[in-house]
DNA sequence: GTGAGACTTTGAATCATTCTAATTAGTCAA
DNA sequence: TTGACTAATTAGAATGATTCAAAGTCTCAC
């Protein structure tokens, strides 16, 4: 079930690595398509799963090397809730995260800027702050799952 | 240091346990005392470490159950950063987190309700949270730290 | 005073994550 | 081609916060 990359999206991964002095292998190429192939905030089971079936010697150690160089050049994002297991997300966008209770699904909303905006502003004088999470849990209404 | 409860302390810990079929014990008052003293997000082990000194039996597990038991009956809050300790705020207004980065301090941040409202209203038709978690992460200005 | 149930204690188990040491793969110079 | 150098991968051990299980203690209603 699992693509390849595109063409745009094996440009990005090169370049996001190149700058941060890293190489660009089949790894980590099987993890970031796993990423981009089901924007389902995969836990790293979940990832090393997905591409092990395209790459059987993937070992687990490499899948958690692959996402934390991803995450320090900035190609996906941690998810944490509560104390389970890290997600991974690539979606670069500014978003918040919402957990489905019910099912433990997370879903992505978008932030407006100016809601990023009154945030940062009822912090107090001398509070600098570069990263902003925020997480909703509750219920969200099925609709379809089938594209995305 | 530690001083023990105000009447009024120990009452919200009485009702609040009583509300939920469970007894105000040595342990969980030792527990919420330390809490209440200096507001500072402990972890278990720094709850754990305080509380020893006015009770030295206590043991590990018993702060872990003790603060479960607060959590369950909305005593006091969970604050989790990434993949760090837990830690817990017996603030109960409507407030975010604020990590310092640098000194990895854990400060509170009072939620106006309207912008809490602004954040309800990003959420899609169909999502219903009850629960909205913010945390930021930065640097704050030193300011003092002597009492509170 | 007894018994039941709630609570606490100790120490073992769990499990996501990190670490270590050993291999492999890629790159470049000779 | 070979060798050397380096980054990346691998397998498995170690870590550490948290949870669990079993046994002991306390409290309170009877
Ligand atoms: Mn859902
Ligand atoms: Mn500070
Ligand atoms: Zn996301
Ligand atoms: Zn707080």
């Amino acid at each position: 079930m699992i693509q390849s990359l595109t063409d745009l999206d094996r440009e990005h991964l090169q370049e996001a690595l190149n700058k941060s002095g890293q190489k660009v292998t089949s790894q980590r190429e099987a993890v970031f398509t796993v990423l981009l192939a089901e924007r389902d905030h995969p836990t790293v089971d979940e990832v090393f799963n997905r591409a092990r079936e395209v790459m059987p010697g993937l070992s687990l150690a490499t899948v958690y090397n692959c996402l934390e160089t991803f995450v320090g050049c900035g190609l996906v994002r941690q998810v944490n809730h509560e104390r389970e297991s890290t997600r991974y997300c690539p979606n670069l966008s500014p978003h918040a995260h919402f957990r489905d209770k019910e099912t433990g699904r997370v879903h992505d909303i978008e932030l407006p800027p100016e809601v990023i905006k009154s945030l940062r502003a009822i912090l107090p004088p001398g509070f600098d702050s570069e990263i902003i999470e925020i997480s909703f849990q509750g219920r969200a209404q099925a609709k379809d799952n089938s594209a995305n």
